[in-house]
RNA sequence: GCCCGAGUGGUGGAAUGGUAGACACGAAGGACUUAAAAUCCUUUGGCCAUCGCGGCCGUGCCGGUUCGAGUCCGGCCUCGGGUACCA
């Protein structure tokens, strides 16, 4: 063997684990660089071949600001409290905690074997003590604090208390849930229990009873972003609405910061419009509809003021507290059934019934403040009450479910926007709402004849007039749930007094997990924490059951890196000081509406404290691509054990079946080892092609029950960690989603044999050559430095295995063996291929790591070129390439190209009406 | 429905508006070898060709801008992701 990279990677894996070659400190004398992976959660399974993609590259990134000079923090710790540990803990009673550790042991020798520049002394685990403390510490100043939308910041609760003393609340401008107003003298005037239960209003860290989506098969309750259609994201059991007593994080304080600080960083434009979505910021006014016979007003919110005179009827939400008020007496008992009949239907049924419409009319009737109208009211379930004020003013004419409602019940429809010059049609001829973002309008009285934009103004500002309304801006984004009924999470540092909670103050902290005797809930129904025996303080109140969801851990966990073994601290002033914000952050791009947006809103309210300089916790974002199977197949025919090649198929009647691709080689199956995988198949015959049994491919979801999950182990085993590094890198762009396809590691492994080669004799003795390299060696290497350089910055590290591919094919052919040459290719490929770079490094007789090289500066010079083959068009056509001299002007270029030989046959005699000279590029001669 | 992103050889993929298919894989042929592995060489988008001159067609489809379009613009089709009675 030549190259022995088994002996190689586990040698330099030694050194730099004993070394401690990437332990990272402060210092001052450098600028500094923070690359960060988005931390795993340790699964059983063990990681993929997916799960390095995106830490390779950061890897790389972070070895390659390393040679280029500066201080990179590169950390690595475990999402280690989650939901699979907790149900195998159900399931085998093993602790959590346990299976924890033992899945981290996995997941650290499997992240040892690929060659990573972390710093473990800085591995942080969410599940310990130690770190959590922080956890809990934060949301004690969650609890503690309130938002102030005049100085738009996060404030003391205690400040706020002042101020009620002193003036009651009607000067205050809080992000809070909806409070009556109260002078100083009426808060004073209030008990304790009173005054927690106002200020539980304004805290950031609240509790509430709220709609949540409850799980239960998972006996839980999960945030928004942690279900999709109706099922919960992990295990994909169905999802119901349940209203409970939660805590809750006011997240929508910050709606506006987390929507405008999008335009500070440098995240993927995909992205961040997904988080833009997500908020779902929209402007718009609120405007009271008097209701007839009634003292009540019916508060409405729309984007769309300037159609108010459209308005034909109004809906409200079936939980809406107006419909039980105002129903009148003939309509209740179809009402409330209506209403019964909604609130029951499960969040499944109402999307998959989204296109069919249903209703009641309540009786009663509401009058139009712009046009004095009558219009009746009715209860449906399109409308829904958690946006906006649950109450809606309906314009069939331009809105297309209030159209279809109008339609489906027989309402009236009126056209109030009108395209210019288009003669308006009558409305009970349309097939579907008319499309209004553009247009005039008509029939709208004051209006009339306005452009939308100026109506929907000149509406709000009649409606702010009439002191019904006012400008108004909505969010989508919710406040986010903070509590599950669940073991495996930070327990909350709260105690209850008299059914109020209280925080424990900072001194109990860490409030530790305790043990129980089963991960269940107990036999009332209460989160698994209330099995601890004397789960309660010191003087005997009772500790808080739920704990804190998988966001609460993940959320910091950034800061803590910075001075991870800060004991008085949650970090030092001078480590964020230095280290100040992430400056590449590499993770999936499913975290989008979760992790992405609460680790901002966190870091945020940090930044409110005073406690991180930078408001916006990673600057750089890059979602690497997922990496999906290759599935392969056999053709069984049917009734047969009898398997047809992949193109020889048609001929007969067959059933795909998903093959182990770990018995396939360049979709060739290995017919033995296919016999002896499954008893089945022992005695299967198989109708060869060429004497091969071919298989059919497909691009699936990586997954155990299609077969096609690889393993990096059993890779790096074949062909070692830097062939892996390098594939994994030349499969494509990073950001790109492909499929994992071996076939082409077998390029990659040859390449790195041939660079091997390079620096070796033909019995594989060291051998360089000194003196100066020649100009042609040089003009390679150089080029490649550029090339390198590019790349590597762009994240373009598929074109940069390229490079190195052409350089090595091209010092080959050179027959090159330069030391000087080789040494600055040695640090080139070192963020790549980092175990192969160092043994070469040594071998060339450097002392210390490769790892803190110098990158090597690019010289120009070596690589200009005085000739350039010009290609030569004929209205646009290449005909001919003509080489010549760089730098001779454009008219002489001109010239030769018309006076080629080749050129007579295109000219055809005659004169050429222009010539387009692009020097040092093309020529085009339009005839 | 709405908002993004992507469609290039048998495959993964290259290509600041300037020689489409770099670099690999696979395939075919050859060298070396008792043989195999390894290595090396040649060919490899399609069609036509008096296959050593050459030509025509080609980047999902239809148009447009330009001396010149895979790249820019308009309209469609397909696939992937996000979101969904959000007023």
């Amino acid at each position: 063997m030549d190259y022995n990279f088994r002996e190689i990677e586990k040698k330099w894996q030694k050194a730099w684990a004993e070394n401690k070659t990437y332990k990272t400190e402060i210092d001052h004398s450098k600028p500094k660089f923070y690359v960060l992976d988005m931390f795993p959660y340790p699964s059983g399974a063990g990681l993929h071949v997916g799960h390095p993609l995106g830490y390779i590259a950061s890897d790389i990134y972070a070895r390659y600001k390393r040679l280029k000079g500066f201080n990179v923090l590169h950390p690595m710790g475990y999402d280690a409290y989650g939901l699979p540990a907790e149900q195998y803990a159900i399931q085998t009673g093993t602790h959590p905690a346990v299976t924890t550790e033992k899945n981290i042991a996995r997941y650290r020798e499997q992240l040892d074997k690929i060659g990573f520049s972390y710093d473990w002394d800085r591995e942080v685990r969410t599940s310990d003590p130690a770190y959590y403390k922080w956890t809990q510490w934060t949301f004690i100043r969650l609890f503690g604090s309130w938002y102030n939308k005049d100085s738009n910041k996060a404030e003391a609760v205690d400040k706020l208390t002042e101020i009620f003393r002193l003036s009651g609340n009607s000067g205050v401008n809080a992000a809070c849930s909806e409070t009556h107003v109260f002078t100083a003298e009426e808060w004073n005037s209030m008990n304790e229990r009173e005054q927690q239960e106002l200020l539980m209003n304004y805290r950031l860290a609240y509790l509430a009873d709220t709609m949540v989506n409850w799980c239960p098969a998972l006996g839980t309750v999960l945030a928004n972003d942690e279900v999709s259609e109706g099922f919960s994201v992990r295990g994909g059991h169905p999802v119901e609405r349940k209203s409970m007593k939660q805590w809750l994080l006011r997240i929508t304080a910050y709606s506006d910061r987390l929507l405008e600080g999008l335009d500070r960083i440098d995240w993927s434009e995909s992205l961040k419009d997904i988080q833009r979505n997500w908020i779902g910021r929209s402007e718009g006014c609120s405007a009271q509809f008097a209701l007839k016979n009634t003292e009540k007003q019916l508060e409405i919110f729309t984007t769309r003021a300037d159609t108010m005179f459209g308005v034909t009827f109004m809906v409200l939400a079936p939980e809406h507290p107006y419909v039980a008020e105002i129903t009148t007496p003939e309509c209740r008992a179809k009402v409330e059934t209506y209403v019964n009949w909604a609130k029951n239907r499960s969040e499944r049924e109402r999307m998959a019934e989204v296109k069919k419409v249903s209703g009641e009319f309540t009786g009663a009737y509401a009058i139009n403040p712009l046009s004095g109208e009558e219009i009746p009211v009715w209860v449906a379930d399109y409308v829904l009450m958690g946006y906006g004020t649950g109450a809606i003013m309906a314009v069939p004419g331009h809105d297309s479910r209030d159209f279809a409602f109008a339609r489906h019940f027989g309402l009236p429809i009126r056209q109030v926007v009108s395209r210019k010059g288009e003669t308006p049609v009558d409305p009970s001829e349309w097939e579907e709402s008319y499309d209004s973002k553009e247009g005039v309008m008509i029939n709208s009285g004051f209006i009339t004849g306005l452009e939308v934009k100026e109506a929907i103004t000149s509406a709000i500002r009649r409606v702010e007039e009439l002191g019904i309304g006012y400008g108004k801006v909505n969010y989508r984004l919710r406040d986010a749930i903070f509590s599950r009924q669940r073991y495996w999470g930070e327990p909350f540092p709260v105690y209850y007094r008299d059914g109020m909670p209280y925080t424990l103050t900072e001194d109990e902290l860490p409030l530790e997990l305790p043990e129980i005797d089963a991960y269940l809930p107990t036999e009332t129904g209460e989160p698994p924490l209330a099995r601890a025996k004397n789960w309660a303080t010191k003087d005997g109140y009772p500790l808080e059951t739920n704990t804190m969801p998988g966001f609460a851990g993940s959320s910091g966990y950034y800061l803590r890196y910075m001075d991870p073994r800060n004991t008085t601290e949650y970090f030092s002033k001078e480590a964020n000081e230095y280290w100040q914000d992430v400056d590449l952050y590499m993770g999936g791009a499913e975290h989008a509406t979760g992790h992405l947006i609460y680790a901002r809103f966190w870091n945020k309210f940090l930044f409110d404290l005073g406690l991180t300089v930078k408001d916006e916790p990673f600057s750089k974002l890059i979602n690497q691509g997922m990496i999906q199977g290759r599935s392969n197949f056999v053709y069984r025919i049917s009734g047969t054990n009898q398997f047809v090649s992949y193109n020889l198929r048609k001929s007969y009647e067959t059933q795909p079946i998903h093959v182990d691709v770990n018995m396939v080689h360049n979709d060739i199956l290995d017919i033995e080892a296919f016999k002896q995988w499954q008893p089945q198949f022992s005695g299967a015959e198989f109708i060869l092609e060429d004497g091969k049994y071919l298989c059919g491919w497909e691009v699936e979801k990586m997954s155990k029950s299609k077969y096609n999950v690889q393993n990096p182990d059993d890779l790096i085993g074949k062909y070692g960690a830097d062939t892996l590094r390098l594939y994994e890198m030349f499969l494509g762009p990073l950001e790109q989603s492909k499929p994992w396809d071996t076939n082409g590691i077998e390029g990659v492994f040859r390449f790195i044999r041939k660079l091997w080669r390079l620096y070796h004799d033909f019995d594989n003795n060291f051998l360089v050559t000194e003196g100066q390299p020649s100009g042609q060696e040089l003009k390679v290497l150089h080029k490649t430095i550029n090339k390198i350089q590019e790349d590597t910055e762009r994240f373009s590290f598929n074109t940069a295995v390229s490079a190195f591919m052409i350089c090595v094919n091209e010092l080959s052919e050179l027959k090159c063996s330069n030391r000087q040459i080789l040494n600055e290719l040695t640090i080139l490929m070192a963020p790549y291929a980092p175990h192969i770079a160092e043994e070469l490094w040594s071998l060339l007789g450097n002392q210390g790591s490769v790892t803190f090289a110098e990158f090597p500066v690019y010289n120009p010079a070596y690589t200009v070129e005085n000739t350039f083959n010009y290609p030569v068009s004929f209205n646009g056509k290449l005909r001919f390439t003509l080489e010549l001299p760089l730098g001779i002007p454009v008219p002489e270029i001109e010239k030769a190209a018309i006076a080629a030989p080749e050129a007579a046959k295109w000219l055809d005699g005659k004169t050429p009406k222009k010539v387009i000279v692009v020097p040092g590029k093309i020529v085009n001669v339009v005839v």
